[in-house]
DNA sequence: ATTCTGTTTTAGATCGTTCTAAATAAGGGA
DNA sequence: TCCCTTATTTAGAACGATCTAAAACAGAAT
């Protein structure tokens, strides 16, 4: 028995007014009497109107809601980033889609087209890993505003990001500083943006500080993966005394995998994550990283696509977030 | 410059055909005959039409959108349930409203109405602290379809969650068979239903295995507030040879307080975690604990929420999920 | 009283869809 | 050929808001 909702139309009616001036109370005109505006209020409380948001966009194509996709809802990283965006969201009234791409460029699509459908006012989107780099000129080619975040596709358009060429330059300096030498890179398998600019920064950083490159590795996006992992990286070909992960989840799982092979993380080989999760202080030894403050990426992102909103053909800004270094046990002083 | 949208109207035009034909196609009615199917079917696919779900629920009341409230987006646990929830969702073709209450039932107000003004189909509500019992009634007199998950209040309807009485017995009478004899349970301060039933699993299991209640500690719902009580829980009047911990983050957190107080957990005291996050696995020791599988949770709930939807008349239902003891080493044999 | 301001209010069309009820087409059988 | 049935299509009124353009109402000045 689905309830009859309280509309305009009522409240005028209880009121003695018309829907017109019921309709520019609501949206907080100017325009209306003091007494007019005090009665109807006072009406539209008491009979408990919800405005629908829905006939509104129908007229006048605001819908206060966006869509937000990512690809990934159990790494926290994201679900920090996440919070981020909901936050300012909220405070601005606004409605957050959620959608989780699991990083298929094809459930984009559809997440993409169903949030056409429903009338989304833009989308803050984090691309799958291969996502065709065309994606974003379609979605603008819609005349749907766009924020892409933590990852990009295309030409530079509205972005929300961290400093990762950096975020690798303070893990690689603070390395050397502790007295490592012979460094080694475990990355990931899958192609993004946010892959190329960690490799890029790694190769900037040892090139800067002149130290031994051991080689680079590539793990599964997963704790397992990591783990896995860690028998090719003791086998390589220099011997690595300090390890740099793409992010800390795979830090975590590489630790637990150098272990397995009796090497003791902390003591025989340093281990440094990105991100700074929480769980880099669960770990042991606790987990040096660089700290990235996703949830104000996310903030930024959001307020990224406020601006598009405000104006939409305001020039293309892109905000990064500066890395902070983390130090904990996992990267101890190299005697 | 806001794109204009292809619309029934235009497609039906190009087809020579009219308006309500056009829209009997996009329902997949079978009263359309087949060649007339196909050649509408062409031209939306050329003309790129996406039908606007805000204009046809304005029309017959379904948005094929649903809102999910959680009180918390950085606990893994709840993400995992919100992933449960999104999954089904997508597959039904449903889109998520997501929003976080931040455990603040005023909040939760605002939220809800934001909700109600979107007119989505339902929602899927884990209920914040401090939540008014009377809420779900209020909830069902707006007719708004409601699931509750994980918490609940009010009187008993539809609910998905996890049994978490039995959850504790299965970690109580683990631990009394690895040879423990003087449990402790850190408990939290939020008072939800969540914690009157692990409490209440807490004392029958005692009462069932007639083991030693070493005394319930509370601590605030992060991972320092437990380091915290881990002095607490060393100065208990019986000195517990083991705790119990209302849930992962808490059990980690005191895992690293008991270390800091020169307590090696694992060794001098045994930690059980409820939940098993994936960080039971990266704490040192690996952390024992109870799965509650989140994700299935999730699906629980939505499964529920669209059988509500289909049958608003239907019977209350409650889907719990079986817990699983997962063993580690931080519930070691004792000698 | 009339005209002229400026302030408030409102009728009616409109957004893109679905619904209702009725119209038209297409086959068969007489 | 004409009527009856069943299959297909459609006109026009919803849904609940907002917009536009114009109307009604003040009060002041003539």
């Amino acid at each position: 028995m689905r309830q009859k909702r309280v509309t305009l139309e009522e409240i005028a009616q209880a009121a003695g007014v018309s829907r017109a001036t019921v309709s520019l109370v609501v949206r907080k005109s100017p325009l209306v009497a003091d007494h007019t505006r005090e009665r109807v209020e006072r009406i539209m409380a008491e009979m408990d109107y919800v405005r629908d948001i829905g006939a509104a966009r129908l007229r006048n194509n605001s819908s206060r809601t966006v869509g937000v996709i990512v690809p990934n809802l159990v790494n926290s990283f994201f679900t920090e980033f996440l919070s981020g965006v909901e936050d300012v969201m909220a405070q601005d009234d606004r409605v957050v889609l959620l959608a989780n791409s699991r990083d298929d460029p094809w459930r984009q699509d559809a997440i993409l087209q169903r949030f056409r459908g429903h009338g989304v006012d833009g989308v803050i989107l984090c691309p799958a890993v291969g996502t065709e780099p065309q994606l974003s000129v379609r979605i603008a080619g819609w005349g749907m505003p766009l924020v892409q975040a933590l990852r990009e596709v295309g030409p530079p358009l509205d972005f929300a990001g961290a400093d990762y060429v950096a975020a690798v330059g303070l893990a690689v300096r603070h390395l050397v500083e502790q007295g490592f030498s012979r460094l080694a890179f475990l990355s990931v398998t899958a192609r993004t943006s946010a892959r190329e600019e960690r490799l890029s920064g790694f190769a900037r950083a040892l090139a800067e500080t002149g130290i031994t490159n051991a080689g680079v590795v590539e793990a599964d996006l997963t704790w397992e993966g990591a783990a896995q992992s860690a028998a090719q990286i003791l086998a390589l070909g220099t011997r690595p005394d300090a390890v740099l992960c793409f992010n800390d989840v795979l830090a975590a799982g590489l630790m637990a995998g150098l272990r397995r092979a009796g090497c003791e993380p902390g003591r025989d080989i340093a281990v440094v994550g990105l991100d700074d999760l929480p769980l880099a202080e669960l770990t042991h030894p606790a987990l040096t990283s660089v700290a990235m403050d996703a949830p104000r990426i996310g903030r930024n992102a959001a307020g990224l696509l406020a601006r598009r909103l405000a104006d939409p053909a305001a020039v293309p800004q892109r905000d990064i977030v500066a890395p902070r270094l983390v130090v904990r046990d996992s990267s101890f002083q190299k005697v």
